[in-house]
DNA sequence: GATGAATGAGACTTCATTCAT
DNA sequence: AATGAATGAAGTCTCATTCAT
């Protein structure tokens, strides 16, 4: 009986990888990018550190994985919750409270993706993939924008613009959530992020 | 010409110290924050890694100082030109647009700023400091908004929420023009800013 | 031959741990703790200094399992020649004289004290250690006493008395034994001590 | 009114050696001989770390220099104090019990003999005059041995041997009292000296 | 006599990576 | 697939010493 209940010694290729960025994950979560080591990683995993390097390229390859997963896990997600709803403003407002909600999850989120700015901020590579996501996330909310404009439930503005507004407040309340202690919380977070995007939008008789 | 810059071996410490923290400031634009060492900074200010030691308890310290005084030295500046400005509204607008504007000193600033969330992200001090610095950067921008109220300027908002909205906007902004490498320019992004603002506090009738 | 001595490269951790130890033992005995490094142990040791950090959590570590190693080896070698002795008396004798004696390694044994005397003089928990070292010594000098006492072979004297007095001996003769350069030599320290061992218990009669 | 009061700026260079000993004395104190530097000898003695080696040679000049004043004033101090007693046995066991006083300076004796025995174990010339100075103590012991044999309050021993043993008692017993945490305390030290002195000397009717 | 800016060697440790097993 | 022994570069910091002032 040499396989032990809940230890796992040999896994196929790609299970071992999922284990071993999920537990990059977690460590990039704890300590922050820049102090996450290839050791702490296999720690995490419970694998020796040579099975990490076996599985990987580096470490940089470890890295982008686990925000290229958590990036398009978020954007599925939050897609599916805001295209159930009926109206493109309640689409709009779901989408962007996904995004500024109080769960955990979402919080680490944002400390991923504040760790990833700091890496890409010097790396041309990763600046491109940033600004990629950026192009993405204003598509799918231009499109909302442009079909509430359509349906008549919005005003006829430009929606490209609106989706860079939006979009960015969006960055600029989740920061402020993320690193305040009191005053803008996640919650009051999302009523300025509603209200604005009401006021944004809406026809004046509705708002 | 014996105190040639580059042959001056022997200065104040106070000059020292200057010429160590401008030496770091660019060394930590080039390569980001947690790249930067004690000896690429000793080598960008042309001394040996001991100067730099002997002049500073730790390389935590300078960098600290170098955010310290990136942030002043911003904020006073932006401010100065804000205040010379006959209303509320072009004195808003020349803060906001001076943070979104593409000279190189302001790309330095966020990127500056970009690398420090990464730290601050995990790390309490901090991230404490940062709450302070938004809290600082929402009363000037509150101090405005019901100065222009009070004119009559203004319709007759809440200050408060707008300031949290305005610089969610501003860094929001800030954000996608510093990754951006085509359609969202920093110029831009001062005509959204400018236009999201006029939108946010003027009477109907003015916009 | 593959796996000459000086060759070997890849070595079960255990068996590499003791020649660390090995090579760092050396280098106290020749420079002295507080010069003793990890570079000069990873040298005398003939691997990378990389490879003694992957063995041992830090410096200190080795340093006291290289001081904890000699103690217990020579207080067992002692113990196990003493006890093989016909009588009290020439069992003490012997414990003392092994103390004294000039074969290499004694010189090295109080070499190594030394040394970790002047550590544990600024170290609470090394100093603790020291205690209970001595504790040990006056222990079994003690019950070799109280034998020698039990089978009438010594006079009626203070067990505990004369443990405390024979180690502080053997101590003060090493010390002195150690730093002379002709007169205290360890032929005499031994002489000495054996002398002060009859006189301190053997009854009048038997001197 | 440049002389401030308690603060002295230029100083005779004598006066100015002798307040840096006296301040490197109680760093080696606190923390070693090993672990003493010159910045901390510096700020000690309240002056600049330039100073410090302006007015020596180098830093072991001064741990010399401080190693040879203590031995020169215990030595005298507790050579005056033996020899206005009465009887030899009381010289001898005023100076024995000197050494094993509980006063603080005394424990610092010992703390920097010990650190001094770790140097010297390394260093031919340290070793040499350690020697030198065990040598000063048998002689010191001896003659007043001989004093009490020649007196009649002795029994005609050998001085030079009981001089050996005598210095050896002090050593190991002042070693044993200086770790030890409760058993062998200064006071047990004492006693056991003193006894071990009478037993070694008085006639057998006298004790 | 006194200062302290400057130096460069060397301390320990962390680390990503390689590769024999 | 998995391990972990081994490496050497690079990290920060401490230090004794030099020397212009």
């Amino acid at each position: 009986m040499p396989d032990d209940a809940a230890v796992v010694r040999r896994l196929p290729a790609e299970r071992r990888r999922e284990l071993i960025l999920e537990a990059a994950r977690s460590v990039i979560l704890a300590k922050g990018l820049p102090a996450t080591s290839v050791r702490e990683i296999a720690l995490a995993a419970g694998v020796s550190s040579g099975t990490v390097t076996h599985h990987f390229a580096g470490i940089d390859e470890i890295l982008a994985a686990v925000v290229r997963a958590e990036t398009e896990r978020v954007r599925d997600e939050l897609w599916a919750e805001a295209t159930r709803r009926e109206s493109a403003l309640e689409a709009l407002i779901a989408l962007g409270e996904g995004l500024l909600s109080q769960r955990r999850e979402v919080r680490e989120y944002w400390s991923l993706w504040i760790d990833f700015w700091g890496r890409a901020a010097h790396d041309r590579a990763l600046a491109r993939w940033q600004s990629e996501r950026y192009r993405t996330w204003r598509e799918l909310i231009r499109g909302l924008v442009a079909a509430g404009v359509e349906a008549g439930e919005f005003r006829p503005v430009d929606a490209d613009a609106a989706a860079v507004d939006i979009v960015a407040l969006i960055d600029g309340l989740g920061i402020q959530a993320f690193f305040e202690l009191g005053h803008v919380t996640p919650a009051a977070a999302r009523r300025r992020l509603a209200e604005a995007i009401r006021e944004r939008l809406l026809p004046a008789a509705a708002q």
